[in-house]
DNA sequence: ACGGTCAAGCTGTCAT
DNA sequence: ATGACAGCTTGACCGT
């Protein structure tokens, strides 16, 4: 039903309301929702001169709405975006946008012409421009918009909704990336410290004279190397094993490491 | 030829 | 019931 709508709404009889001046986009009001996070909004260039655009159409492409006197209508396609006329009549700039996206010819139109609307980079850059003040419109400031912009209050819809579609892409791609290096780190950690704990096992198990004067007597211990008693008076005023568990833990045998 | 981009279509959900 | 929106899809276009 909804889509119903919709095409409603990029109907051939929306496009010819439209060109008489009405528009039929008929939303009543904005419901105020969260917009997706600008934060991550690459900043494009201050809007530009605003150009007209394209909007080309071609029955028979199989698209099913398409052939029912839609957007691509070549009797309302290339008007479309223009409430004025014909995009080669509007501000006379269609010069350098036809070289951009050459309009198409009549033959073109009845054939199997191009369908594609490519909006301009200076209708883009609006566009970016609204979209940074408020990720969504209300249908008066849809209306303004698309009005300056030479577009139909749909169209403009639509552009918004994509930008918030890519926004939310966006900043979810971001946001694997940061869990994908958290889960980096935490398996380096996760192996440094498997490693310790395995250095740890060796020694206790290398050592378990040591180990066992350690448990008896946890204020001294025997060195495995010299069999020397050292005393716990290294300053750490704690048993080795708890000393080994420090961080970066001291060796309390180092006197023979340097032998 | 193929993959990426993007306008637009379709459908379901939610708020009013 | 209706409109706005999100999510997904489609198809044209473009760069390689």
């Amino acid at each position: 039903m909804d889509a119903c709508k919709v095409n409603m709404c990029s109907t051939g009889l929306s496009l010819a309301l439209n060109y008489y001046g009405k528009s039929t986009d008929s939303s009543v009001g904005n419901r105020p929702r969260p917009s997706s996070g600008l934060e991550l909004e690459i900043s494009s260039s201050a809007a530009a001169a605003i150009e007209p655009s394209l909007t080309l159409g071609l029955p028979g492409d199989g698209r099913k709405d398409w052939s029912v006197g839609t957007q691509s209508s070549p009797t309302h396609s290339v008007m479309s975006s223009f409430p004025g006329g014909h995009p080669s009549k509007i501000n006379g700039e269609n010069d350098e946008a036809e070289k951009i996206w050459p309009r198409i010819s009549d033959e073109e139109e009845d054939g199997t012409a191009r369908k594609k609307l490519r909006l301009t980079k200076g209708q883009s850059a609006l566009l970016e421009d609204k979209f940074r003040e408020h990720g969504t419109l209300n249908p008066k400031q849809k209306q303004d918009l698309a009005q300056q912009l030479n577009l139909r209050p749909r169209q403009v819809e639509v552009w918004f909704q994509n930008r918030r579609a890519r926004s939310k892409l966006k900043k979810t791609e971001v946001e694997l990336e940061f869990l994908r290096k958290c889960c980096e780190r935490l398996t380096e950690e996760n192996v440094r410290l498997q490693k310790e704990l395995q250095e740890l096992k060796s020694q206790k198990s290398s050592a378990p004279r040591y180990t066992q004067l350690h448990e008896a007597a946890p204020a001294f211990a025997m060195c495995p190397s010299c069999n020397k008693v050292t005393g716990a008076s290294d300053g750490s005023g704690s048993g080795l094993l708890a000393a080994a568990s420090k961080r970066h833990f001291s060796n309390p045998f180092a006197h023979c490491a340097a032998r």
